[in-house]
DNA sequence: CCTGAAATATGTAGTAGCGACATTAACTGA
DNA sequence: TCAGTTAATGTCGCTACTACATATTTCAGG
Protein backbone atom coordinates (compact mmCIF):
# COMPACT_ATOMS: atom_id res chain seq x y z
CA UNK A 1 0.00 0.00 0.00
CA UNK A 2 2.52 2.24 0.68
CA UNK A 3 5.85 3.36 -1.69
CA UNK A 4 8.37 5.25 -0.57
CA UNK A 5 9.65 7.19 -3.65
CA UNK A 6 6.18 9.03 -4.85
CA UNK A 7 7.32 9.74 -8.51
CA UNK A 8 7.07 5.83 -9.70
CA UNK A 9 3.86 6.53 -11.00
CA UNK A 10 0.50 4.74 -9.93
CA UNK A 11 0.01 2.27 -12.67
CA UNK A 12 3.38 1.30 -12.89
CA UNK A 13 3.38 0.60 -9.59
CA UNK A 14 0.21 -1.27 -9.67
CA UNK A 15 1.52 -3.68 -12.88
CA UNK A 16 4.92 -4.50 -11.90
CA UNK A 17 3.24 -6.22 -8.80
CA UNK A 18 2.67 -10.17 -9.35
CA UNK A 19 -0.93 -11.85 -9.66
CA UNK A 20 -2.01 -15.13 -8.28
CA UNK A 21 -4.82 -17.08 -8.64
CA UNK A 22 -7.11 -16.97 -5.32
CA UNK A 23 -9.05 -20.12 -4.44
CA UNK A 24 -12.22 -20.68 -2.28
CA UNK A 25 -12.08 -23.78 -0.48
CA UNK A 26 -14.25 -25.17 2.18
CA UNK A 27 -14.22 -27.86 5.05
CA UNK A 28 -17.22 -28.94 5.20
CA UNK A 29 -18.62 -30.92 8.01
CA UNK A 30 -21.55 -32.52 8.78
CA UNK A 31 -22.63 -35.24 11.52
CA UNK A 32 -24.16 -38.67 10.83
CA UNK A 33 -25.13 -39.24 14.40
CA UNK A 34 -21.98 -40.74 15.63
CA UNK A 35 -18.70 -38.93 14.26
CA UNK A 36 -18.19 -35.58 12.64
CA UNK A 37 -17.47 -35.96 9.44
CA UNK A 38 -16.06 -33.90 6.20
CA UNK A 39 -17.24 -34.26 2.70
CA UNK A 40 -14.53 -34.48 0.12
CA UNK A 41 -14.34 -34.59 -2.88
CA UNK A 42 -11.74 -36.24 -5.74
CA UNK A 43 -10.13 -33.98 -7.89
CA UNK A 44 -10.83 -34.18 -11.53
CA UNK A 45 -7.94 -32.72 -13.07
CA UNK A 46 -4.48 -33.07 -12.76
CA UNK A 47 -1.87 -32.42 -11.35
CA UNK A 48 -3.10 -35.24 -8.88
CA UNK A 49 -5.98 -36.45 -10.59
CA UNK A 50 -8.43 -37.81 -8.32
CA UNK A 51 -7.05 -37.19 -5.22
CA UNK A 52 -9.03 -36.16 -2.26
CA UNK A 53 -9.60 -32.93 -1.96
CA UNK A 54 -11.90 -30.38 -0.26
CA UNK A 55 -14.21 -28.32 -2.13
CA UNK A 56 -13.31 -25.32 -4.01
CA UNK A 57 -13.31 -22.97 -6.68
CA UNK A 58 -11.95 -20.15 -8.20
CA UNK A 59 -12.47 -16.31 -7.43
CA UNK A 60 -14.26 -14.98 -9.75
CA UNK A 61 -13.74 -11.27 -11.03
CA UNK A 62 -16.99 -9.59 -9.83
CA UNK A 63 -17.92 -11.35 -6.18
CA UNK A 64 -16.68 -10.98 -3.10
CA UNK A 65 -15.01 -13.52 -0.64
CA UNK A 66 -18.05 -15.10 0.88
CA UNK A 67 -20.19 -14.80 -1.92
CA UNK A 68 -17.72 -17.12 -4.25
CA UNK A 69 -17.24 -19.47 -1.16
CA UNK A 70 -21.37 -19.65 -1.11
CA UNK A 71 -21.47 -19.85 -5.35
CA UNK A 72 -18.92 -22.66 -5.07
CA UNK A 73 -20.58 -24.58 -2.41
CA UNK A 74 -24.10 -24.53 -3.99
CA UNK A 75 -22.55 -25.56 -7.13
CA UNK A 76 -21.02 -28.59 -5.60
CA UNK A 77 -23.66 -29.50 -3.33
CA UNK A 78 -26.67 -27.95 -4.89
CA UNK A 79 -26.97 -26.24 -0.77
CA UNK A 80 -27.94 -22.79 -0.51
CA UNK A 81 -28.26 -21.17 2.73
CA UNK A 82 -25.40 -22.60 4.70
CA UNK A 83 -23.62 -21.31 7.68
CA UNK A 84 -20.02 -20.43 6.23
CA UNK A 85 -17.21 -19.17 7.81
CA UNK A 86 -13.63 -17.74 7.06
CA UNK A 87 -10.82 -19.15 8.81
CA UNK A 88 -8.03 -18.34 7.05
CA UNK A 89 -5.52 -18.18 3.93
CA UNK A 90 -2.35 -20.14 3.07
CA UNK A 91 0.02 -18.59 0.04
CA UNK A 92 3.15 -20.80 0.32
CA UNK A 93 4.51 -20.60 -3.36
CA UNK A 94 5.03 -24.31 -3.88
CA UNK A 95 1.18 -25.54 -2.28
CA UNK A 96 -0.24 -25.57 -6.20
CA UNK A 97 2.54 -26.16 -8.66
CA UNK A 98 0.73 -25.30 -11.55
CA UNK A 99 0.19 -21.90 -11.12
CA UNK A 100 0.88 -19.81 -7.77
CA UNK A 101 -2.44 -19.79 -5.86
CA UNK A 102 -3.62 -18.49 -2.18
CA UNK A 103 -6.20 -20.26 -0.92
CA UNK A 104 -8.71 -18.69 1.18
CA UNK A 105 -10.93 -21.10 3.05
CA UNK A 106 -14.09 -21.30 4.66
CA UNK A 107 -15.96 -23.95 7.29
CA UNK A 108 -19.70 -24.82 6.50
CA UNK A 109 -21.98 -26.92 8.66
CA UNK A 110 -24.75 -28.34 7.04
CA UNK A 111 -27.16 -31.19 8.13
CA UNK A 112 -26.45 -34.26 6.02
CA UNK A 113 -30.01 -35.34 5.69
CA UNK A 114 -30.66 -32.14 3.60
CA UNK A 115 -27.50 -32.85 1.53
CA UNK A 116 -28.18 -36.02 0.41
CA UNK A 117 -31.46 -35.64 -1.31
CA UNK A 118 -29.42 -32.18 -3.25
CA UNK A 119 -25.90 -33.53 -4.34
CA UNK A 120 -25.09 -34.22 -8.03
CA UNK A 121 -23.94 -37.13 -8.82
CA UNK A 122 -21.43 -35.99 -11.58
CA UNK A 123 -19.32 -35.59 -8.56
CA UNK A 124 -17.24 -38.24 -7.05
CA UNK A 125 -17.96 -36.94 -3.21
CA UNK A 126 -18.12 -39.14 0.15
CA UNK A 127 -18.04 -38.29 4.43
CA UNK A 128 -14.66 -39.20 5.64
CA UNK A 129 -14.23 -39.03 9.55
CA UNK A 130 -11.79 -37.32 11.10
CA UNK A 131 -9.34 -39.95 11.99
CA UNK A 132 -9.84 -41.62 8.70
CA UNK A 133 -8.77 -38.93 6.27
CA UNK A 134 -7.06 -40.35 3.05
CA UNK A 135 -3.76 -38.68 1.64
CA UNK A 136 -5.26 -35.35 0.80
CA UNK A 137 -4.30 -32.65 -2.08
CA UNK A 138 -1.82 -30.10 -1.39
CA UNK A 139 -2.09 -28.39 2.50
CA UNK A 140 -5.31 -29.66 2.94
CA UNK A 141 -4.61 -31.75 5.74
CA UNK A 142 -3.45 -28.71 7.80
CA UNK A 143 -6.29 -26.88 6.18
CA UNK A 144 -8.38 -29.39 7.60
CA UNK A 145 -6.77 -29.43 11.37
CA UNK A 146 -7.00 -25.89 11.37
CA UNK A 147 -10.69 -25.47 10.34
CA UNK A 148 -11.43 -28.16 13.35
CA UNK A 149 -9.95 -25.69 15.42
CA UNK A 150 -11.93 -22.79 14.53
CA UNK A 151 -15.18 -24.98 14.98
CA UNK A 152 -14.22 -26.12 17.87
CA UNK A 153 -13.72 -22.68 19.43
CA UNK A 154 -16.56 -21.14 17.76
CA UNK A 155 -18.94 -23.82 18.89
CA UNK A 156 -18.00 -23.20 22.53
CA UNK A 157 -18.60 -19.66 22.40
CA UNK A 158 -21.62 -19.14 20.26
CA UNK A 159 -24.61 -21.11 19.68
CA UNK A 160 -24.01 -22.81 16.35
CA UNK A 161 -23.45 -26.22 17.01
CA UNK A 162 -27.11 -27.32 15.84
CA UNK A 163 -26.79 -26.27 12.44
CA UNK A 164 -25.04 -29.47 11.99
CA UNK A 165 -28.46 -30.98 13.03
CA UNK A 166 -32.12 -31.23 11.22
CA UNK A 167 -34.85 -28.49 12.65
CA UNK A 168 -35.96 -30.70 15.47
CA UNK A 169 -33.48 -32.80 17.47
CA UNK A 170 -33.08 -34.82 20.46
CA UNK A 171 -30.61 -33.44 24.08
CA UNK A 172 -28.90 -37.08 23.51
CA UNK A 173 -28.10 -35.97 19.55
CA UNK A 174 -27.19 -32.88 20.36
CA UNK A 175 -24.78 -34.29 23.20
CA UNK A 176 -23.21 -36.75 20.74
CA UNK A 177 -22.44 -33.81 18.17
CA UNK A 178 -20.40 -32.15 20.63
CA UNK A 179 -18.59 -34.79 21.90
CA UNK A 180 -17.69 -35.44 18.49
CA UNK A 181 -17.10 -31.92 17.65
CA UNK A 182 -14.72 -31.83 20.92
CA UNK A 183 -13.64 -35.35 21.30
CA UNK A 184 -15.04 -35.95 24.59
CA UNK A 185 -17.54 -37.71 26.70
CA UNK A 186 -20.09 -34.91 28.91
CA UNK A 187 -21.79 -36.15 32.39
CA UNK A 188 -25.62 -36.23 30.95
CA UNK A 189 -26.92 -33.90 33.74
CA UNK A 190 -25.01 -31.11 33.40
CA UNK A 191 -24.90 -30.99 29.35
CA UNK A 192 -28.64 -30.56 29.54
CA UNK A 193 -28.83 -28.01 32.79
CA UNK A 194 -26.22 -26.47 30.48
CA UNK A 195 -27.22 -26.24 27.80
CA UNK A 196 -30.98 -25.56 28.75
CA UNK A 197 -29.62 -22.64 30.46
CA UNK A 198 -28.83 -21.35 27.02
CA UNK A 199 -32.15 -20.46 26.57
CA UNK A 200 -31.60 -20.94 23.03
CA UNK A 201 -33.86 -24.19 22.78
CA UNK A 202 -37.13 -24.45 22.83
CA UNK A 203 -38.58 -28.46 23.92
CA UNK A 204 -41.69 -29.37 21.61
CA UNK A 205 -44.65 -31.88 22.74
CA UNK A 206 -43.04 -34.59 20.66
CA UNK A 207 -40.65 -37.24 21.18
CA UNK A 208 -38.46 -39.18 18.85
CA UNK A 209 -39.91 -42.72 18.30
CA UNK A 210 -38.05 -46.06 17.45
CA UNK A 211 -34.25 -45.23 18.52
CA UNK A 212 -34.89 -45.59 22.24
CA UNK A 213 -37.70 -47.05 24.50
CA UNK A 214 -38.40 -44.06 26.16
CA UNK A 215 -38.09 -41.53 23.39
CA UNK A 216 -36.74 -37.76 23.87
CA UNK A 217 -38.37 -35.17 23.44
CA UNK A 218 -37.40 -32.95 20.29
CA UNK A 219 -35.94 -29.42 20.67
CA UNK A 220 -36.22 -26.50 18.04
CA UNK A 221 -34.23 -23.38 18.37
CA UNK A 222 -35.24 -20.14 19.35
CA UNK A 223 -34.43 -18.29 16.33
CA UNK A 224 -35.48 -14.97 17.76
CA UNK A 225 -32.75 -15.55 20.94
CA UNK A 226 -30.35 -17.51 18.94
CA UNK A 227 -30.06 -14.09 16.08
CA UNK A 228 -29.02 -11.95 18.68
CA UNK A 229 -26.97 -14.72 20.72
CA UNK A 230 -24.90 -14.78 17.52
CA UNK A 231 -23.64 -11.31 18.66
CA UNK A 232 -22.81 -12.14 21.80
CA UNK A 233 -20.48 -14.66 23.67
CA UNK A 234 -21.87 -17.43 25.46
CA UNK A 235 -19.44 -20.28 27.16
CA UNK A 236 -20.32 -23.43 26.70
CA UNK A 237 -19.47 -26.89 27.82
CA UNK A 238 -15.89 -26.25 27.02
CA UNK A 239 -14.37 -23.76 29.36
CA UNK A 240 -10.82 -23.40 28.03
CA UNK A 241 -9.03 -24.77 30.76
CA UNK A 242 -10.74 -27.77 30.99
CA UNK A 243 -11.11 -28.15 27.52
CA UNK A 244 -7.70 -28.21 26.66
CA UNK A 245 -7.26 -30.59 29.65
CA UNK A 246 -9.83 -33.01 29.16
CA UNK A 247 -9.00 -33.19 25.02
CA UNK A 248 -7.39 -36.11 23.32
CA UNK B 1 -9.74 -27.45 -7.86
CA UNK B 2 -12.63 -28.99 -9.28
CA UNK B 3 -13.62 -29.67 -12.54
CA UNK B 4 -16.75 -31.27 -13.59
CA UNK B 5 -15.68 -31.68 -17.42
CA UNK B 6 -12.56 -33.83 -16.88
CA UNK B 7 -11.26 -32.97 -21.02
CA UNK B 8 -10.95 -29.42 -20.46
CA UNK B 9 -7.56 -29.19 -20.44
CA UNK B 10 -5.62 -28.43 -17.32
CA UNK B 11 -3.86 -25.28 -18.77
CA UNK B 12 -7.04 -24.20 -20.25
CA UNK B 13 -8.74 -24.37 -16.63
CA UNK B 14 -5.71 -22.57 -14.82
CA UNK B 15 -5.43 -20.03 -17.28
CA UNK B 16 -8.58 -18.90 -17.73
CA UNK B 17 -9.38 -17.80 -14.41
CA UNK B 18 -8.87 -14.01 -12.96
CA UNK B 19 -5.82 -13.00 -11.39
CA UNK B 20 -5.46 -11.10 -8.22
CA UNK B 21 -3.30 -8.84 -6.72
CA UNK B 22 -2.53 -10.10 -2.86
CA UNK B 23 -1.63 -7.16 -0.47
CA UNK B 24 -0.26 -8.15 3.12
CA UNK B 25 -1.54 -5.66 5.33
CA UNK B 26 -0.39 -5.06 9.25
CA UNK B 27 -2.62 -3.86 12.16
CA UNK B 28 -0.06 -2.71 14.30
CA UNK B 29 -0.97 -2.44 17.95
CA UNK B 30 1.04 -0.39 20.92
CA UNK B 31 0.37 0.28 24.39
CA UNK B 32 2.16 3.33 25.27
CA UNK B 33 1.36 2.93 28.66
CA UNK B 34 -2.16 4.98 28.35
CA UNK B 35 -3.96 3.24 25.95
CA UNK B 36 -3.89 0.96 23.30
CA UNK B 37 -2.49 2.21 19.55
CA UNK B 38 -2.58 1.47 16.18
CA UNK B 39 0.89 2.83 13.99
CA UNK B 40 -0.66 4.26 10.97
CA UNK B 41 0.93 5.42 7.53
CA UNK B 42 -0.03 8.52 5.13
CA UNK B 43 -0.23 6.92 2.25
CA UNK B 44 2.28 7.65 -1.18
CA UNK B 45 0.50 6.70 -4.04
CA UNK B 46 -3.09 7.93 -6.00
CA UNK B 47 -5.84 7.00 -5.39
CA UNK B 48 -6.17 8.33 -1.92
CA UNK B 49 -2.53 9.52 -1.37
CA UNK B 50 -2.50 11.00 1.89
CA UNK B 51 -5.00 9.17 3.12
CA UNK B 52 -3.97 7.49 6.48
CA UNK B 53 -3.84 3.85 6.13
CA UNK B 54 -2.42 0.49 7.55
CA UNK B 55 0.62 -0.82 6.70
CA UNK B 56 0.91 -3.04 3.78
CA UNK B 57 2.45 -4.26 0.20
CA UNK B 58 1.92 -6.65 -1.67
CA UNK B 59 2.66 -10.59 -1.88
CA UNK B 60 5.97 -11.15 -4.32
CA UNK B 61 6.85 -14.17 -6.29
CA UNK B 62 8.59 -16.48 -3.92
CA UNK B 63 7.55 -16.14 -0.39
CA UNK B 64 4.92 -16.94 1.72
CA UNK B 65 2.31 -14.88 3.36
CA UNK B 66 3.20 -15.24 6.56
CA UNK B 67 6.83 -14.15 5.45
CA UNK B 68 5.72 -11.44 2.85
CA UNK B 69 4.16 -9.82 6.04
CA UNK B 70 7.21 -10.23 8.28
CA UNK B 71 9.07 -8.69 5.65
CA UNK B 72 6.74 -5.91 4.92
CA UNK B 73 6.76 -4.75 8.45
CA UNK B 74 10.49 -4.98 8.74
CA UNK B 75 10.69 -2.72 5.57
CA UNK B 76 8.33 -0.44 7.06
CA UNK B 77 9.33 -0.16 10.66
CA UNK B 78 12.32 -1.88 10.97
CA UNK B 79 11.53 -4.11 13.44
CA UNK B 80 12.22 -7.91 13.40
CA UNK B 81 10.92 -11.16 15.04
CA UNK B 82 7.42 -9.25 15.94
CA UNK B 83 4.62 -11.12 16.80
CA UNK B 84 2.77 -11.39 13.90
CA UNK B 85 -0.62 -13.26 13.50
CA UNK B 86 -3.03 -13.53 10.37
CA UNK B 87 -6.57 -12.33 11.15
CA UNK B 88 -8.48 -12.44 7.93
CA UNK B 89 -8.75 -11.93 4.25
CA UNK B 90 -11.11 -8.94 2.61
CA UNK B 91 -11.32 -9.32 -0.85
CA UNK B 92 -14.54 -7.06 -1.97
CA UNK B 93 -14.25 -6.49 -5.68
CA UNK B 94 -14.68 -2.41 -5.37
CA UNK B 95 -12.69 -2.47 -2.52
CA UNK B 96 -9.44 -0.99 -4.06
CA UNK B 97 -10.28 0.80 -7.33
CA UNK B 98 -7.32 0.76 -9.19
CA UNK B 99 -7.22 -3.33 -9.60
CA UNK B 100 -9.02 -5.76 -8.12
CA UNK B 101 -7.00 -7.06 -4.72
CA UNK B 102 -7.45 -9.03 -2.01
CA UNK B 103 -5.94 -8.32 1.37
CA UNK B 104 -4.88 -10.14 3.81
CA UNK B 105 -4.70 -9.05 6.96
CA UNK B 106 -2.21 -9.68 10.01
CA UNK B 107 -2.26 -8.24 13.63
CA UNK B 108 1.28 -6.82 15.02
CA UNK B 109 2.14 -6.92 18.80
CA UNK B 110 5.29 -4.30 19.18
CA UNK B 111 6.95 -3.05 22.39
CA UNK B 112 6.77 0.67 21.48
CA UNK B 113 10.26 2.05 22.93
CA UNK B 114 11.47 -0.87 20.73
CA UNK B 115 9.80 0.94 17.68
CA UNK B 116 10.73 4.51 18.00
CA UNK B 117 14.61 4.07 17.94
CA UNK B 118 14.70 2.29 14.54
CA UNK B 119 11.72 3.65 12.34
CA UNK B 120 12.71 5.10 9.07
CA UNK B 121 12.15 8.75 8.91
CA UNK B 122 11.00 8.70 5.22
CA UNK B 123 7.61 7.65 6.23
CA UNK B 124 5.02 9.49 7.89
CA UNK B 125 4.17 7.31 10.06
CA UNK B 126 1.75 8.18 13.83
CA UNK B 127 -0.13 6.55 16.23
CA UNK B 128 -3.56 6.85 16.85
CA UNK B 129 -5.57 5.58 19.63
CA UNK B 130 -8.37 3.58 18.54
CA UNK B 131 -11.21 5.91 19.52
CA UNK B 132 -9.35 8.74 17.77
CA UNK B 133 -8.83 7.04 14.48
CA UNK B 134 -9.04 9.21 11.55
CA UNK B 135 -10.52 8.44 7.87
CA UNK B 136 -8.94 5.84 6.53
CA UNK B 137 -8.52 4.15 3.63
CA UNK B 138 -10.81 1.65 1.37
CA UNK B 139 -12.03 -0.82 4.34
CA UNK B 140 -9.34 -0.19 6.79
CA UNK B 141 -11.56 0.67 9.41
CA UNK B 142 -13.74 -2.58 9.56
CA UNK B 143 -10.35 -4.17 9.41
CA UNK B 144 -9.36 -2.61 12.72
CA UNK B 145 -12.00 -3.60 14.11
CA UNK B 146 -11.94 -7.45 13.11
CA UNK B 147 -8.00 -7.22 14.15
CA UNK B 148 -8.86 -5.69 17.66
CA UNK B 149 -11.60 -8.54 17.91
CA UNK B 150 -9.23 -11.07 17.20
CA UNK B 151 -6.58 -9.69 19.67
CA UNK B 152 -9.40 -9.60 22.27
CA UNK B 153 -9.82 -13.32 21.86
CA UNK B 154 -6.24 -14.38 21.54
CA UNK B 155 -4.84 -12.22 24.57
CA UNK B 156 -8.14 -13.95 26.88
CA UNK B 157 -6.92 -16.92 26.18
CA UNK B 158 -3.31 -16.80 25.45
CA UNK B 159 -0.48 -15.56 27.40
CA UNK B 160 0.51 -12.86 24.30
CA UNK B 161 0.28 -9.74 26.40
CA UNK B 162 3.44 -8.40 27.49
CA UNK B 163 4.60 -8.76 23.77
CA UNK B 164 2.92 -5.13 23.92
CA UNK B 165 5.61 -3.99 27.10
CA UNK B 166 9.07 -4.25 26.81
CA UNK B 167 10.94 -6.43 28.77
CA UNK B 168 10.58 -6.12 32.31
CA UNK B 169 7.52 -4.68 33.67
CA UNK B 170 5.23 -4.33 36.83
CA UNK B 171 2.03 -6.00 37.76
CA UNK B 172 0.14 -2.20 37.49
CA UNK B 173 1.65 -1.89 34.14
CA UNK B 174 0.35 -5.43 32.95
CA UNK B 175 -3.02 -4.30 34.25
CA UNK B 176 -3.17 -0.86 32.38
CA UNK B 177 -2.25 -3.21 29.21
CA UNK B 178 -5.45 -5.62 29.72
CA UNK B 179 -7.68 -2.45 30.81
CA UNK B 180 -6.66 -1.04 27.87
CA UNK B 181 -7.29 -3.81 25.14
CA UNK B 182 -10.37 -4.30 26.98
CA UNK B 183 -11.67 -1.06 27.72
CA UNK B 184 -12.40 -2.08 30.80
CA UNK B 185 -11.39 -1.75 34.76
CA UNK B 186 -9.81 -4.67 36.74
CA UNK B 187 -9.73 -4.79 40.66
CA UNK B 188 -5.95 -4.89 41.38
CA UNK B 189 -6.19 -7.71 43.86
CA UNK B 190 -8.10 -10.32 41.38
CA UNK B 191 -5.51 -9.46 38.57
CA UNK B 192 -2.48 -9.68 40.30
CA UNK B 193 -3.74 -13.07 41.74
CA UNK B 194 -5.13 -14.64 38.94
CA UNK B 195 -1.69 -13.18 36.45
CA UNK B 196 0.41 -14.90 38.55
CA UNK B 197 -1.32 -17.98 39.03
CA UNK B 198 -0.53 -18.37 35.80
CA UNK B 199 3.20 -19.03 36.63
CA UNK B 200 4.29 -17.23 33.17
CA UNK B 201 5.99 -14.36 35.32
CA UNK B 202 9.17 -14.48 37.05
CA UNK B 203 9.28 -11.59 39.72
CA UNK B 204 12.85 -9.64 39.89
CA UNK B 205 14.45 -7.78 42.62
CA UNK B 206 14.33 -5.03 41.06
CA UNK B 207 11.91 -1.82 41.58
CA UNK B 208 10.56 0.51 38.75
CA UNK B 209 11.54 4.00 40.11
CA UNK B 210 10.48 7.59 39.92
CA UNK B 211 6.97 6.63 38.52
CA UNK B 212 5.46 6.26 42.11
CA UNK B 213 6.46 6.69 45.51
CA UNK B 214 6.51 3.29 46.50
CA UNK B 215 8.00 1.48 43.78
CA UNK B 216 6.74 -1.57 41.84
CA UNK B 217 8.43 -4.69 41.73
CA UNK B 218 9.53 -5.51 37.75
CA UNK B 219 8.23 -9.36 36.31
CA UNK B 220 9.48 -10.77 33.64
CA UNK B 221 8.14 -13.82 31.30
CA UNK B 222 9.11 -17.27 31.93
CA UNK B 223 9.82 -17.99 28.48
CA UNK B 224 10.47 -22.23 29.36
CA UNK B 225 6.60 -22.18 30.43
CA UNK B 226 5.29 -19.30 28.00
CA UNK B 227 6.51 -21.83 25.02
CA UNK B 228 4.78 -24.63 26.23
CA UNK B 229 1.90 -21.97 27.22
CA UNK B 230 1.53 -21.37 23.78
CA UNK B 231 -0.23 -23.87 22.23
CA UNK B 232 -2.42 -24.67 25.65
CA UNK B 233 -5.33 -22.39 26.15
CA UNK B 234 -5.87 -20.35 29.47
CA UNK B 235 -8.53 -18.38 30.36
CA UNK B 236 -7.70 -15.39 31.48
CA UNK B 237 -8.92 -12.09 32.94
CA UNK B 238 -11.85 -12.06 30.92
CA UNK B 239 -14.06 -15.22 30.78
CA UNK B 240 -16.45 -14.91 27.83
CA UNK B 241 -19.73 -14.22 29.52
CA UNK B 242 -17.87 -11.97 32.18
CA UNK B 243 -16.27 -9.98 29.31
CA UNK B 244 -19.45 -9.78 27.23
CA UNK B 245 -21.17 -8.37 29.81
CA UNK B 246 -18.75 -5.69 30.80
CA UNK B 247 -17.19 -4.71 27.81
CA UNK B 248 -18.19 -1.32 27.02
C1' DC C 1 -50.47 -59.16 30.97
C1' DC C 2 -46.52 -58.90 33.42
C1' DT C 3 -41.66 -58.26 33.72
C1' DG C 4 -37.14 -56.73 32.51
C1' DA C 5 -34.18 -54.04 29.73
C1' DA C 6 -32.80 -49.68 27.93
C1' DA C 7 -32.63 -45.11 27.61
C1' DT C 8 -34.54 -40.52 29.28
C1' DA C 9 -35.20 -37.10 32.80
C1' DT C 10 -34.11 -34.82 36.83
C1' DG C 11 -32.08 -33.43 41.85
C1' DT C 12 -28.36 -32.79 45.40
C1' DA C 13 -24.19 -32.06 47.84
C1' DG C 14 -19.39 -30.66 47.79
C1' DT C 15 -15.93 -27.66 46.00
C1' DA C 16 -13.10 -24.55 43.52
C1' DG C 17 -12.78 -20.15 41.74
C1' DC C 18 -14.42 -15.59 41.14
C1' DG C 19 -15.71 -11.04 42.59
C1' DA C 20 -16.17 -7.61 46.04
C1' DC C 21 -13.86 -5.30 49.44
C1' DA C 22 -10.03 -2.78 53.33
C1' DT C 23 -5.74 -2.53 55.44
C1' DT C 24 -0.83 -2.40 55.83
C1' DA C 25 3.72 -1.38 53.83
C1' DA C 26 7.20 1.26 51.15
C1' DC C 27 8.89 5.14 49.52
C1' DT C 28 9.16 10.35 48.11
C1' DG C 29 9.29 15.03 48.81
C1' DA C 30 8.29 18.94 51.47
C1' DT D 1 9.29 13.56 60.40
C1' DC D 2 5.12 13.89 58.40
C1' DA D 3 1.92 13.64 54.70
C1' DG D 4 0.79 11.83 50.49
C1' DT D 5 0.80 8.35 47.05
C1' DT D 6 0.91 3.91 45.16
C1' DA D 7 2.00 -1.11 45.81
C1' DA D 8 1.06 -5.47 48.05
C1' DT D 9 -1.75 -8.77 50.13
C1' DG D 10 -5.85 -11.54 52.77
C1' DT D 11 -10.84 -12.76 53.67
C1' DC D 12 -15.59 -13.78 52.89
C1' DG D 13 -19.66 -14.92 50.36
C1' DC D 14 -21.50 -16.60 46.34
C1' DT D 15 -21.89 -18.76 41.97
C1' DA D 16 -21.20 -22.24 38.99
C1' DC D 17 -19.14 -26.39 37.98
C1' DT D 18 -18.43 -31.32 38.93
C1' DA D 19 -19.58 -35.70 40.44
C1' DC D 20 -22.94 -38.80 41.33
C1' DA D 21 -27.98 -41.84 41.92
C1' DT D 22 -32.72 -42.60 41.35
C1' DA D 23 -37.14 -42.53 39.21
C1' DT D 24 -39.72 -42.70 34.81
C1' DT D 25 -41.23 -44.09 30.29
C1' DT D 26 -41.60 -47.29 26.87
C1' DC D 27 -40.73 -51.55 24.18
C1' DA D 28 -40.14 -56.47 23.74
C1' DG D 29 -40.54 -61.03 25.06
C1' DG D 30 -42.31 -64.76 27.72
Amino acid sequence: MLNLNPSITLLKLYKEQTKCLVALDSIIFGFDNEALKVLLVKRGIEPNIKTWSLMGGWLQPNEGLDEAANRILKELTGLDNVYLEQVAAYGNPERDPVERTVSITYFALINVSDYGTNISDDLEAKWFGLDELPELLFDHQTIVFDALQRLRYKASHHFIGFELLPEKFTLPQLQKLYEAIYDVEFDKRNFSRKLLATNFLLKTEEKQRGYSKKGAYYYSVDKSKYDSGKATEHSFLITTNAGSATLK
